[in-house]
RNA sequence: GCCCCCUUAGCUCAGCGGUAGAGCAACUGAUUUGUAAUCAGUAGGUCGGCGGUUCAAAUCCGUCAGGGGGCUCCA
């Protein structure tokens, strides 16, 4: 029997027994449902990351938010009846009847793509479902439900299919885990980098250019502290930067590959009557940089980074914030080497990974390592080569890793980073992707020790991703509370009336050539509504001045973290400690 | 692109067939302030755009645009 195992044993903290419950909880949401829409047919209801959902044709009569509370209320009432799960094994024959007198085409097609004896229904109540399993023994455990929204899901995700309604839904075994749940998802709210965005004043969309951000000052000031970072950590990484154009020929595209692959999401232009692609990568144009010298196997591997402006036409039904725009700036690197280097290139690239994340606490981290697919270029030799080095590379750095058989590009196998943020929510930032493909296609070169011509490999590789959507990122895993060496404001001067704000104006001026960046609050406002002010636009340090500092040449401190003040810090000291505090790390 | 929902003052939102509202912000005045909101006043919107229904539309319908939640794909 075994099928209500995982949950009874692992019980609720595992993510097996998470799934299970979820699982049973999906066949009691169909039963709800389906009691309220007699007419609508079930397709599939798996358990996901965070609760579950059950895809459904509703036939015309789909359900609204406003429907929430009732489906919600019938749920409970069915859980608070508990019945057992029974599993039936049932022929293909039996199965197909069952639907097909239904009118239920979408479980008749998955029955007919299942093995013959492997055909289970589930039984509780009166409520019968194709299924697999496994489920609870009984439905008693589930005593808190919320459905959470519904949304438009294509039929085995392929937008030829009909479009079914998907409701989802979360449950748990008791009402206090429910409203923690509902308790984390206002937390995460509260950290929409979208609100954050605003409230901070770094940056804006508008219909006059959808999916393209625009810059605000302070944002451009975390931007450019984000950039200057990086590019200075890369050139002590033994990299060089370049820059290449944003709109080149279309010619280059069909070499690269890129316009039969690629074509729907680039944006073309004509310039002279010639047709001209704006860039959706930069490997071309790295490329291309390549080709102006003749490389000897001595200076290879050569590494060349871009802090590249790609435009890539999204569809505009993806587009949220900084997490998805149509022009973003990659952290993009080319790094040309021989198939010898592969191994010590990923060690390396693997160092620098692990010390970026570091730098903004993103310490948990998965890997996972892409391998060859079914259609592929390149020779299996050289696949395999290509794999065995990333492998020992992640080896040799230990870090744990999983493999993904068969998920590689077809031009190469490729390592993809995923971060963790303080809400344990999932993020891609870095990738490291292996190129046998476009060296060929590029004619590239490097001289070996044989005098011979040879193709360097190409290793794409971004470890921030792009820069607008790791700010993103950064904002929502800081709730906005961006580390002082990031911060757009480092410093706000807050005179206690307007007789100090001369006084204020100097602290700003020797702040400002200790290159703190720092603003006065020139308003004729309370002490506390200017702290409030500041504490609410997130900025790290205050420096309070008034009578007695401007008297004593000093200033009183007061950090964002701890609320507390010191008072009487001489200016000159002051100056000193926030200057090296705000220092970018190594 | 497709499905559902949303769009009212700079921001956050109320109003949901009968002459446009609140709080914050802004501006003016009073106040000159000591660690998370001083008081009073003024100004600000053809209720996303365009059509339609109606005696009457922010409110109902259609359409377009933008946004949100998803689907697909990815950074």
């Amino acid at each position: 029997m075994g099928h209500a195992t995982e949950f009874h044993l692992k019980g609720w903290d595992s993510p097996e027994g998470k799934f299970v419950f979820w699982h049973s909880s999906a066949h009691i949401l169909a039963e709800a449902i389906l009691s309220l829409y007699p007419h609508a047919k079930l397709t599939i209801g798996p358990p996901i990351e965070n609760g579950f959902y059950y895809d459904i044709d509703f036939e015309g009569e789909a359900p609204s938010s406003d429907d929430f509370a009732r489906i919600e209320e019938k749920f409970l009432a069915l859980a608070a009846q508990p019945e057992y799960f029974i599993r039936k094994k049932v022929s293909q024959q039996e199965a197909l009847a069952y639907y097909e007198q239904q009118g239920n085409r979408y479980k008749v097609e998955l029955i007919r793509e299942l093995p013959e004896n492997e055909i289970t229904f589930y039984e509780s109540g009166s409520f019968v479902d194709l299924c697999k399993g496994p489920h609870l023994w009984h439905s008693g455990p589930i005593r808190a439900v919320k459905i959470l929204s519904l949304a438009g899901a294509y039929w085995r995700g392929d937008s030829r299919n009909p479009q079914l309604t998907r409701v989802y839904a979360i449950s748990f075994p008791d009402q206090a885990l429910l409203d923690e749940y509902i308790h984390l998802m206002e937390e995460a709210a509260r950290r929409d980098h979208r609100h954050l965005g605003k409230q901070l004043d770094l940056f804006s969309f508008h219909e006059e250019g959808p999916g393209f951000p625009f810059w605000h000052p302070k944002g451009m000031r975390l931007l450019n502290a984000l950039q200057d970072w990086m590019r200075a950590k890369l050139l002590r990484n033994g990299y060089e930067e370049i820059r290449t154009p944003i709109i080149l020929t279309q010619q280059l595209w069909e070499r690269s590959g890129h316009y039969e692959n690629y074509r729907e999401n680039m944006y073309f232009t004509e310039i002279d009557e010639q047709p001209y692609a704006v860039k959706p990568m930069n490997c071309p144009g790295s490329t291309i940089v390549y080709r102006t010298q003749i490389h000897s196997y001595r200076d290879l591997p050569l590494r060349l980074f871009e802090f590249g402006l790609v435009h890539r036409h999204e569809l505009s039904g993806v587009l949220t914030g900084l997490f998805r725009v149509r022009a973003f700036t990659q952290d993009d690197a080319h790094i040309y080497c021989t198939p010898e280097q592969i191994e010590s290139e990923i060690i390396s690239l693997l160092r620098l990974v692990s010390e970026v994340y570091d730098t903004f606490g993103f310490t948990e981290r998965e890997i996972y390592l892409s391998t060859r697919p079914e259609k592929y270029i390149g020779s299996l030799e050289l696949w395999a080569q290509a794999e065995n080095a990333l492998q020992s590379a992640l080896q040799s750095v230990g870090l744990p890793y999983q493999i993904n058989p068969g998920d590689g590009a077809f031009y190469g196998p490729k390592i993809d980073f995923i971060v963790r943020d303080t809400l344990r929510r999932r993020w891609q930032l870095g990738t490291i992707q292996l190129d046998f493909s476009m060296p060929k296609r590029f004619g590239l070169e490097y001289i070996g020790s044989d005098g011979q011509p040879h193709t360097p490999v190409m290793i794409h590789r971004a470890l921030l991703g792009s820069f607008e959507r790791f700010i993103g990122v950064l904002l929502e895993h800081t709730a906005g509370e961006l580390p002082l060496w990031l911060s757009p404001v480092q410093v706000a001067i807050l005179p206690v009336s307007e007789k100090f704000i001369a006084y204020a104006g100097h602290v700003a001026d020797q702040m400002t050539a200790a290159n703190i960046r720092c603003i006065i609050d020139k308003s004729d406002e309370k002490l506390g509504k200017k702290i409030r002010l500041a504490e609410q636009q997130k900025f790290p340090v205050i420096c309070v001045v008034g009578a007695k500092e401007a008297e004593t040449h000093t200033v009183s401190i007061r950090d964002r973290r701890s609320r507390t003040q010191t008072e009487g810090v001489p200016l000159s000291e002051a100056v000193n400690h926030i200057r090296m505090a705000a220092q970018p790390p190594v």
